[in-house]
DNA sequence: ACCCAGGGTCATA
DNA sequence: TATGACCATGGG
């Protein structure tokens, strides 16, 4: 029962081809949480940029951020674009996240409780709130991504278009059976992400790659 | 010059 | 419910 999951074995082939990817990157799971909103639709390179800024700024604490001015938060966040969307998101968050007594307090929810209390703080989406609950406060929760949405129509098991929690029960459900869900999740995305980074960026995908053989576009086509 | 990047909100039909 | 406009910088 731990195999003939071809979920699994998608996750053992990309495992043993790229390792260990050792997310989310960052020191504490605030500063995970702050890194999940800034790279809504920015490349990780450009949110490493904004990160350095607020922590040059002494910046990267909840108070810290509430108490600055727009503007200057904002011009701390100028390398991500969307920079006065953002401040906005960054100032929401922590407003919730002081008011709900920060990581410990919340850590003491259950999942689901916790997962509706992110979703309800404006600019806090589906994926970002599963990063954040997967990441930083280590949750058995899957992330979908529009990688992960490209993978896998890629290889014939997802139409593509399907609504996020359908595909995140899906994904969840077809990994039930496996022990240590919250570290496996946590590979899995970021093989997703690593994989769709160094050797899919070209369409059509998986042509050198290590799930060519996987792949429903290379076994149809000829 | 163009396209995409580890999305989400809001207005409209 | 389902599209479309909008946010905006940086790297390929």
């Amino acid at each position: 029962m731990g195999r003939s999951n071809t979920y699994r074995l998608i996750f053992d082939v990309l495992y043993s081809s790229y390792g260990p990817q050792h997310w989310w990157p960052g020191e504490t799971p605030f500063e995970i949480m702050l890194g999940a909103v800034l790279t809504q639709n920015t490349s990780w390179t450009n949110v490493e940029k904004a990160i350095i800024a607020l922590k040059v700024n002494r910046a990267l604490d909840p108070q810290i951020i509430v108490n600055t001015k727009h503007e200057t938060l904002a011009s701390w966040l100028t390398p991500v674009g969307y920079f006065n969307v953002k401040a906005t998101r960054l100032q929401s968050f922590c407003n919730w996240y002081l008011k709900s007594g920060e990581f410990e307090a919340l850590n003491t929810c259950d999942t689901t409780e916790l997962r509706k209390a992110l979703l309800s703080v404006k600019g806090i989406g589906p994926e970002t709130a599963d990063d954040i609950l997967l990441y930083a406060f280590t949750r058995p929760i899957f992330v979908i991504d529009a990688y992960t949405r490209r993978l896998f129509s890629r290889l014939g098991y997802i139409n593509g278009d399907e609504a996020y929690e359908t595909l995140r029960t899906n994904f969840e459900k077809k990994l039930c059976r496996q022990s240590e869900k919250t570290q496996l999740f946590n590979e899995y995305h970021g093989l997703i992400v690593h994989h769709a980074k160094y050797f899919c960026k070209t369409k059509p995908v998986c042509k050198e790659c290590c799930l060519k053989k996987y792949c429903d576009f290379y076994q149809k086509g000829s």
